[in-house]
DNA sequence: CTGAAAGCGCTTACAG
DNA sequence: CTGAAAGCGCTTACAG
């Protein structure tokens, strides 16, 4: 079929072993070289991946399984990881999980089978905790969800402190019955919980937590349906920005005003949440710096395979909007 | 290293051969099957799959190669496509080109190293032209940017239509003075722009066109000189989502309101263009049966390399929103 | 149905 | 510096 490194040898009238040598920069007169070059010019060679792979056992591959690139969270830490891998002459396989236990198993045997060099996987809990019977022979960092377990290096947000940002941001700014809505399958919005539950004790303020399925129309109905019952919150903290896109629609249809009616918080700072209504006020992760330490955890974990588990923890910045800034005041009785 | 058929054939008492068939659903007795499968339990064998590719000469690989993943328009093909591909039993490689002429050289190079089976591509109009000069040989299915040859396969949407109807659209809501912003580095912005000619034209309208880079702060800094020169527009027509972005910064920016200072509609129905200001007004395009119909191109190019090349056309939506509603009246003298 | 053997396209000690 | 040869882990005619 496609033109071999034997035909490639015959044209420069050298053995094969010297081709391979001027591929992979192997010591090779300038003669040899010369000739080899133009007959690979000559014949528009180009080496095939699987054999030299095969042959060489390394696949100079990295795994990176998220729950979906759409998030623009996870859409940013790939670019950075790509950048990396590339910088390390090898290539990345991305996998959409969709926070799916079953599509997370299958990937995890296809890495396998792909026998990568190393994998960077932002788990659903369910995985993590059974990510040992996987028996993975190949270095894993964890990215976004890296609790509770010390097996594996992990690059993580302090989300419990984010989240308690949010809450003294719009503590200040006078909002007190603060509702808390939060993804279901991750940890993160578990912990994201946890801290939004903390910073209200501290506060003296009762707590009200929902979880929802993370997308969009799970977290609209949700807030729709809080809205319509008694207790209704005059600010809400929301774990992540597709739960906060369906937060925005809700509050559309109800007829609300952001932040008169209702103050809003949440995580990641998309270059949509800026334009919608007076801005919304988000955690913003240091996404590049995620990817770059996953990146440099994986290449020390390989260069030292017995060194201890690291974990690092990154800390959010918050972007104050017009979506906290008060509730509308109560016209005089 | 890790376990290889050759161990998964001692563990089980059969030869590589018949560990074969069963992992490929070859003839094989039921009895042996069993062994075999019990073998490969005990053992935890993964198949490599660089060497399976190497000796079957079938990559079961498509390459799909797109300017942007986090542009919303590739998500969702790419998603289309994936769908496609995994119900084939193919995996496929995903590169972002930055609409960069060497990164999509690079790819091609790499589409060949990996030897894929197809290819989908989203080409800048620069490397389109000179695609004859890759040798590929394998068929390449075109996606969104198809013109002007006829030598490849293609999927693309009406764009000239297209830009018509948000013309013919924002003429019919009162809006005259109809400005049009187009990315400089696709046909796609360039057919649009025809479009948004033609139909200018066709009304008597005087255009107004002007190019940027694809990238959202180019049009918001486009926008900000034009709308300080003397001939502001009353309307704006944008080529795509990242502009659109743009533009409305800088609206925001300038203090005007949507739709009575400055009409505004575009292309790409992303959830945000539904949460912005009064809801933007945008065509939709069927991006499932984009991705669908490319990875159907494929396969039936792939069954029959000699039929004649086809181009699917499709046609877009217009969505109308608040940001075409009209201008404001001015106020009676 | 089953196994022995060849070979996919490379890389890499091993000699020279 | 260069070449002949072995072998990476599979699949697939070829016999039986």
């Amino acid at each position: 079929m496609s033109v071999s490194i034997k035909d490639v040898a015959r044209e420069a009238g050298v053995s094969v072993a010297t081709v391979s040598r001027v591929l992979g920069n192997g010591p090779v007169s300038e003669a040899l070289r010369k000739r080899v070059e133009d007959a690979v010019r000559r014949t528009g060679y180009r080496p095939n991946l699987s054999a030299r792979r095969l042959r060489s056992q390394h696949s100079q591959t990295i795994g990176l399984i998220v729950s979906d690139i759409r998030n623009p969270f996870f859409t940013a830490v790939s670019r950075a990881v790509e950048d990396a891998a590339y910088h390390a002459g090898m290539r990345v396989i991305l996998c959409n999980t969709d926070e799916n236990p079953e599509r997370e198993a299958m990937y995890l045997r296809l890495m396998q089978e792909e026998r990568v060099t190393g994998l960077i996987f932002a788990p659903t809990r369910e995985t993590l905790g059974k990510l040992e019977r996987f028996g993975l022979d190949f270095p894993v960092v964890l990215i976004d969800r890296g609790e509770p377990a010390g097996l594996h290096d992990a690059v993580i947000l302090d989300n419990r402190q984010a989240a308690a940002m949010l809450v003294d941001h719009l503590v200040e700014r006078g909002y007190r019955r603060i509702g808390g809505l939060f993804g279901n399958t991750s940890t993160t919005g578990a912990e994201r919980q946890e801290g939004y539950r903390a910073a209200m004790a501290a506060r003296g303020l009762e707590p009200a937590a929902r979880f929802v399925a993370p997308r969009a129309e799970a977290a609209e109905a949700e807030l729709l349906a809080w809205m319509a019952a008694g207790e209704r919150p005059d600010a809400v903290v929301v774990s992540n920005s597709l739960l906060l896109m369906g937060v925005v629609k809700a509050v559309r249809r109800l007829g609300l005003s952001i932040p008169g009616d209702l103050g809003l918080a949440g995580f990641d700072n998309e270059p949509w949440t800026e334009l919608v209504g007076p801005g919304l006020t988000v955690i913003e992760q240091p996404v590049q710096e995620i990817g770059d330490a996953a990146m440099a955890l994986l290449f020390e974990r390989l260069d030292n395979p017995e060194r201890p588990v690291r974990k690092v923890v990154l800390t959010g910045t918050c972007v104050v909007r017009g979506s906290t800034r008060g509730l509308r005041q109560p016209s005089p009785a």
